[in-house]
DNA sequence: TATGAATTTCAGAAATTACTGAAATCACGC
DNA sequence: GCGTGATTTCAGTAATTTCTGAAATTCATA
């Protein structure tokens, strides 16, 4: 029942690791446990095996659920509830980018959007409001690519990272018409430095 | 001296959205002032803004110039320090991205390819270590992908960004070889689902 | 609809993190 | 070096977050 040295040390990781991103050692290591565990696990094996109080893994499974990055099961003949991390670590990559930017990124962008609406007035404002508005902008111009990037299928997305920047040259070899940018008029200022 | 309502509302969210950055909210805070200023502040304008202690916001200063996110300036017969963040929004976005892999990528990334070393042999292991791996590959690509689209000028970044996916269809047209993947030998176990 | 296992909720305790004011340090002009 | 102002450090306090055990709730089955 005991992890090995191995399983021990990928789950302390990621516990110490939880703070910097953002969630607490208890959801972290709950999470690893599942991530390295062959099957599924209910929350008493969790809090076994990793000491801590029943209704601290409750409340770390929540959260783990309210982020979408368990899937429950159930086994025959046994009411309690499984849990397990996908088998596709492309799926929890994209679960993980949807969601992060949902917390991180979209209530921001409302305000920055509702900023730049309100502010336009004031020769007071003058530089707030056109900062704001670049911002805006620019943040405009990563979520409206990654929305783009994110119906890519998983064959053709690690194609294009394995490319990596070798494909602008595909970009300049296409007649280098940059076809004109489908999202933004004008895009942010691009000066370069 | 006081901050007009766009500012404050500007200044408010960033703190608010502090925690959910990984900062705290003065840091938040003095970063979104600093952001849509016009012009250099130093500590003292900082705190009186921002209705902190002193101490706070040095702590603050501190931590921002730790992320690298502010630049310091200095005044004509005036030996206090004065701080700004990069006018280039890019840059600012660039720090960021760096800053966050460094913090929170590197070291599980370094903590994977020791756990992918040590757990070899043990069958017990032999779950664990294979989704270990497949995580570490994973990573190894994203950030693969990453450290060479850093390089890219800001031009052609943004560029890139426009393209979305379209950016597909040119390596469909390219003839379709994909250049065996520069970094990877066999990359992930690209399963389509 | 009563039973009991599984799960969740929640109030308080414990731990961590943020903030302050006072004292210490630093750095520059004299 | 000495004095003055700017900045940092730090110990104590405040605020926040995490964690627990006990009580409440849920829900399949008798």
């Amino acid at each position: 029942m005991a992890l090995t040295p191995l399983q021990q040390d990928f789950v302390l990781h990621f516990g110490e690791m939880g703070s910097r991103w953002g969630i607490n050692r208890t959801v972290g290591q709950i999470y690893a446990l599942l991530f390295i565990s062959e099957h599924p696990l209910n929350a008493e094996q969790i809090a076994e095996h990793l000491g801590f109080s029943r209704s601290n893994v409750s409340m770390g499974l929540k959260e783990l659920q309210a982020w979408n990055l368990v899937r429950l099961k159930h086994l025959q003949n046994d009411r309690r509830d499984y849990f397990t991390t996908p088998d596709d670590l492309w799926e929890i990559v994209r679960t993980l980018v949807e969601e992060r930017k949902k917390r991180e990124i979209d209530p921001t962008l409302s305000k920055l959007r509702e900023l730049s609406m309100d502010g336009q007035g004031s020769a007071d404002d003058a530089y707030a409001h056109s900062r704001i508005e670049e911002l805006r902008e620019l943040i405009e111009l990563l979520t409206g690519w990654y929305d783009d990037m994110k119906g890519l299928e998983t064959k053709r997305l690690a194609q294009m990272l394995s490319l990596g920047s070798s494909i602008h040259k595909l970009i300049e070899k296409s007649g280098r018409v940059v076809s004109l940018p489908r999202r933004m008029s004008g895009g942010t200022k691009t000066e370069e430095k």
